[in-house]
DNA sequence: AAACAGGCCTAAA
DNA sequence: TTTAGGCCTGTT
């Protein structure tokens, strides 16, 4: 298989990366490779001694990889940015390596709308199922994967056709918000220019989604880095830390990442 | 068996 | 403005 080096000094830990919470497509094999979808393409990330290498040519690399895992911004600088105190301190010393990918926005937000009251196991479960049934077969090292079905695809069906993913009530929102993307009544890309108040209000509009969701969606597609989405892990975190409250904006324009590290520190210490 | 899981929605204070 | 209960489903 073709592979090529990911040339960074840089933040990049593939376990992290991950397993941080921002992305549900991506397993670990046997060997200790990651192998995942995303963005329409079928990809093998490794580490080789200190060599980090990901499957495909440099021309892929550079076309699809480097917007993905965000290669242009400097996370241990960002990293160093948001220790504001010692618990912060430890939790970015911990989670250093976690970088925040640019994934597409559809897949971002039809993800966490099947996320909600569900265990991550279940949640990529039924992101498989979604993608096997409705998805573009992609081959891929001689095995089959599927890609995220697009907005149009599941515009066209009703929610009775989501009952093979066992989705349960979220289907009805899923489809909802499919019908929203494909007919230009919620515009991502547009979103993603804006400020965080409007996305939100946009994005909550919808059925299914409230400020958890919303919250994931601006962060991990839209990409506005002061997003700061609290869900139970991070409840915990910012009650056991910040008794009297924290102001994310006093993390700026990193306070996503700032999250990040809070989350995925919490979650791996309990 | 009953409770819970990486929320959201509605009804009711 | 905050709080309780229900919701599909799978797992413990």
């Amino acid at each position: 298989m073709v592979e090529t080096e990911i040339r960074t000094e840089d933040d990049f830990d593939p376990e992290k990366i991950f397993t941080c919470g921002q992305c549900f497509r991506w397993n670990r094999g046997p060997d200790g490779s990651f192998t995942g979808v995303a963005l329409g393409h079928a990809a093998r990330l490794r580490r080789e001694g200190d060599r980090l290498l990901i499957s495909g040519t440099r021309r892929e690399l550079e076309e699809i990889w480097h917007g993905y895992f965000d290669l242009d911004r400097d996370y241990r600088a960002l990293r160093r940015s948001v220790c504001i105190d010692d618990y912060m301190r430890a939790a970015s010393d911990f989670g250093a390596g976690i970088r925040i990918l640019n994934q597409d926005r559809w897949e971002t937000l039809c993800s966490f709308l099947l996320s909600q009251c569900n265990n991550i196991p279940r949640i990529k479960k039924i992101v498989e199922a979604l993608c096997a049934l409705y998805g573009d077969e992609i081959t891929f090292n001689g095995r089959k994967y599927f890609s995220f079905p697009g907005p149009e695809r599941l515009a066209a069906l009703e929610p009775e056709d989501l009952l093979p993913i066992r989705c349960g009530y979220r289907a009805p929102y899923v489809i909802a918000a499919a019908r929203a993307v494909a007919s230009g009544e919620l515009d991502l890309d547009a979103l993603a220019k804006g400020d965080i108040q409007t996305a939100k209000a946009a994005l909550t509009a919808l059925p299914g989604i409230g400020d958890k969701v919303a919250n994931c969606v601006i962060l991990f597609s839209l990409r506005l880095g002061s997003a700061f989405p609290v869900d139970v892990w991070m409840k915990k975190a910012l009650k056991a830390h910040y008794p009297e409250g924290l102001d994310s904006g006093v993390f700026g324009e990193n306070a996503g990442l700032a999250q990040q590290y809070m989350f995925y520190y919490q979650r791996e210490n309990s």
